[in-house]
DNA sequence: ACTATACTAGACTGTCAAGTACATTAAATC
DNA sequence: GATTTAATGTACTTGACAGTCTAGTATAGT
């Protein structure tokens, strides 16, 4: 990725040619995303992102090295929705609506599909997603066991299983574009994933 | 699916011409399934399967209709090697293996990547897999409900959240091709699931 | 004015792969 | 032997699409 808009903030950058439109950069993005996400790596076609963002297909490719590196972009883009720190159960409900939305189980898929010839991709992605999800809610339930509130040995291992419980059925029914449950139900589950947890790992006395 | 090998089973079949060699068909499948696996639906050529099947490509096309009839037959392809009933901790232990194993996490790489252009191999993909195997550790929580070992009210909601903490991080990690945890980890991490799972279920007196 | 860069529009190249056509050979039943 | 179906192999058609090229236009600094 040569030619990448490359570190900026706070250079004046007086260069000497036509600047680039930081628009058409935004829109490209913007419009590879909702393709790849719909389609797949394989299935987008670079015209068709082009069309979309009213942009040369030429334009595309002074912005991107090529197809998977306009990819890795939009993969390497912030997921910047989640929650900030577990505070209760209901601080974890936008989590669980993230892990239904079709956009997001685009994502998901496209990634999954690209495994093998984007292993960076890949890398990235799980980096900023589930990751961090558990790194977070580990220190959380870390402190929470200092602080005498939790029962937590192992934090990583609890966070997982705790996160997890969420991925769940809803997740792969999700992903593969099957009914998924309703608003309702997956309060219910919020709910009993919760109590499950808190009767593991509640301080006993 | 037009001509797919109709219903036989006890059929003496006394038809005409030369009769299909039923060891071809299983090559062909064979063949499909380890490249769609591989590469997925998109990636995967047929070309490549019929030479790795040692066949002519017209010889898979005289079998299966399109690309997406032979993907869809192997997607139907049965998955007999789950669990039969969950007994203890350890019975569990091959379904964790097999949620971590390459050839399996390909085939969800493939499916997932496959939803939206075939939405009956995603049905059978999830009735066949998760589906059935959610029902059945419900219907055991069911029984254990009423002999009065567990205490367990929506049996469904249950084995989700409990089958859940199985496919969790690991599963992902495999998914994405990145590092999977070692046979200890996901010892440790069954056993801690049991754990959780039976201090929420557990009968309280 | 001059120059360097951004962008457009469309044509063009090359590749890859799905699916077809056809002439031929192989194995079965009648 | 005649017929019917399975299978082969090669060459072909068709279409999609990544990536390039070109000729011209637009917008900035010097």
């Amino acid at each position: 990725m040569p030619k990448n808009q490359p570190d900026n903030d706070a250079a004046p950058k007086p260069r000497r040619g036509r600047p680039r439109d930081p628009e058409r950069y935004q829109r490209i993005l913007e419009a590879a995303r909702s393709h790849f996400y719909a389609h797949g790596l394989e299935r987008a076609s670079v015209e068709a992102i082009a069309a979309e963002a009213g942009v040369s297909k030429m334009t595309v490719y002074s912005h991107f090295a090529s197809k998977e590196g306009l990819f890795e972009a939009v993969v390497r883009e912030r997921t910047e929705r989640v929650v900030a720190g577990p505070e209760g159960a209901e601080a974890l409900d936008p989590f669980l609506t993230l892990t239904r939305e079709e956009d997001v189980l685009g994502k998901f898929r496209s990634v999954y599909g690209a495994a093998g010839t984007q292993p960076e991709a890949c890398r990235a992605f799980y980096r900023q997603g589930s990751d961090r999800l558990i790194g977070d809610l580990a220190a959380y339930l870390r402190r929470a066991d200092a602080a005498g509130t939790l029962k937590v040995r192992h934090p990583r291992q609890a966070a997982d299983l705790f996160l997890s419980m969420f991925l769940g059925d809803g997740h792969i029914r999700g992903l593969l574009m099957l009914d998924t449950p309703d608003a309702r139900e997956n309060r219910a589950l919020l709910r009993e994933a919760v109590r499950v947890f808190m009767a593991a790992y509640a301080k006993a006395a």
